[in-house]
DNA sequence: TGTGCTATTTGAAACGTTTCGAATAAAAGC
DNA sequence: GCTTTTATTCGAAACGTTTCAAATAGCACA
């Protein structure tokens, strides 16, 4: 393997002053740097990255953790992510945590590899990022309410949002309103659904429990979710489904057993992934900002790199996005 | 920031033997060990993983480079090269081309900061490439053919693929199909056409250049090539289009003009992404081996690193997927 | 010719690990 | 009690950079 002495020597330098003619430093005469450059080429030089942060203790480099680095959802968010962290000159790299403790997202966690890191994954513990985080190494965590030196949680609210939605739902005349949840550790889906619940206490409405069921966030838990709201012999006249993904495969449950999305049976979703405008009808839901999420993360990564203060944690809010499948239950009495 | 002499000094042992109670080295005792272990846990000790690699020249990683981390495409390929690579004890990272050759893909590329990568950008220069590739550091191409010491290409036939889906349009009666293509920069893309081409050729039909029309792989890029296709006077009976996601954007397209799918016009797409079973009607495509294409590669990767011999290169194939937007021309014309 | 500059180059010391070979301590063999 | 073995521990040399402080060269000026 060629090194930078590899280069000097051919280059009748220092190594010194190959490093420098390499890094653009002034300080070195036109003449040699052109020798040290050709050197390199002739050697097809190529630095070690490892080396060079070791020694200047810094990467300029920020990691995002997911517990999946796929599904539709994440595409948004890491754009956000992305167009700020280019914006201060820094490398993004995307690794998963799957695997928890072992996995690839721990490395980078506890060994320094990066300068910071953004955090939305529910596997890794509160216990291993309150160890890491510190002055050097701020994180910066999505969903997760834990606020402590050099940690700052992003959330929305997601409780306003359930609530918004429910209130939707009502407002619209519905009064039989199930709900279909996410897997229980979710926090998001905890939060979702309690907005719910405070919507329906509101309007003094029951809640009924055998109307909530839960899913695991994927279409086909949606649909399976779907499948036992229908088997029921009352069946509600809307749904809030606690994410878009869910919320269409009931839509594709309900569709294909004949019950139609909203004259039957009105659906909202919640977050607005992509995919929700293109579903015929075209899906009724609750906004995420997932983009400014990820923008809002990384820059509070910067500022915490930089040292400056920022709040304790932030949060962001929801807004409705009115499409096609609620239905108002007096259009729907008259159909 | 607390270094293992830290620790060392804390434990009253040398370094060496700190950092071999650190890793588990049995050579140490029990006793000696729980006590670097105590101390590195005082003083939450992190250790600088840059360090390490530096002195192991190893970094048990790999990485995937993409031209964009988001979109729908991505997410199985992503999976496939996850599953084998944790499979050898590997981790991975992902990070994205945009910007080129001062991307942080570059960045991984030129610098040793991985032990191999995989990569699936255009954006990156062939140049680049072949200057990166050594014995150490194995480059495994996706979507492009180009051979190389220590430099694989895994393509999949595309050309065939779209000689399959036009002959199916074909052996379903139609011989007035456009073809929605991509960026002309893009290689699949151009394949695809050259498959379109031959199977029209094989079958005595004209190409016609007015209803070539290329989008640029993107949802909205069908729908534009879908509104210049009905613009024209005289229409087709059906489309290949090169991907899935313009597949949709042209059906969405056609549904709002009141243009029926498959009554009036039969698509084909390709790429087989995950949505394309869920819209109604469900899109009719060629499967594009994504997850395979992934775990392949890692696989490939990891050959390489171990020394050993490969295929010079690799070649994928797919398959038809038939599902409701192609209709037989008969069926139409009686309807 | 010597003095004081500036511009360039250099050697060596880091950075935080791992790991080799040697040193030491403890145990065992006789 | 002395030698041999084995189990631990240790010191020092890497790994490939960057960067500081010092050295040298080149030049102008007196």
């Amino acid at each position: 393997m060629v090194t930078i002495k590899d280069v000097a020597k051919r280059a009748n330098v220092a190594v010194s002053t190959a490093s420098y003619a390499l890094n653009g430093v002034k300080k070195v005469s036109e003449e040699t740097r052109r020798k040290v450059l050709q050197a390199a080429e002739e050697l097809n030089y190529r630095k070690n990255g490892f080396a060079a942060d070791l020694k200047k203790s810094k990467t300029q480099t920020i990691a995002l953790i997911l517990s999946d680095l796929s599904g539709p959802f994440y595409s948004e968010l890491i754009r956000g992510v992305q167009d700020i962290a280019v914006d201060h000159g820094y490398d993004l790299i995307a690794c998963n945590s799957l695997g928890g403790q072992n996995s690839t997202a721990a490395k980078f966690l506890t060994e320094r590899r990066v300068d910071g890191c953004i955090i939305l994954a529910h596997n890794i513990t509160n216990e291993m990022i309150e160890k890491s985080a510190s002055p050097a190494f701020p994180i910066v965590l999505l969903d997760r309410q834990l606020e402590r030196a050099h940690t700052v949680p992003i959330i929305v609210d997601n409780k306003n949002g359930g609530y918004k939605a429910t209130t939707f739902l009502i407002q619209k005349g519905h009064n039989n309103i199930a709900f279909i949840g996410g897997p229980a550790d979710s926090h998001d889906g905890q939060m979702r659904f309690e907005g719910y619940l405070e919507a329906l206490q509101e309007h003094h409405i029951d809640f009924q429990s055998r109307w909530k069921v839960t899913g695991n966030f994927t279409r086909e838990g949606g649909e399976l979710a779907a499948k036992i709201i229908a088997a029921q012999d009352e069946r509600p006249t809307a749904i809030f489904v606690a994410n878009d993904e869910m919320a269409l495969g009931a839509m594709e449950y309900f569709q294909k057993v004949g019950i139609r999305v909203p004259e039957d049976i009105s659906i909202i979703g919640f977050d607005n992934i992509l995919e929700s405008k293109y579903t015929a009808p075209k899906l009724t839901t609750v906004q995420h900002p997932k983009y400014e999420m990820g923008a809002l993360a990384s820059h509070v990564i910067f500022q915490l790199l930089d040292g400056e203060e920022t709040e304790k944690s932030f949060t962001l809010h929801t807004e409705l996005i009115m499409r096609e499948t609620v239905i108002d239950i007096m259009t729907k009495l008259r159909g």
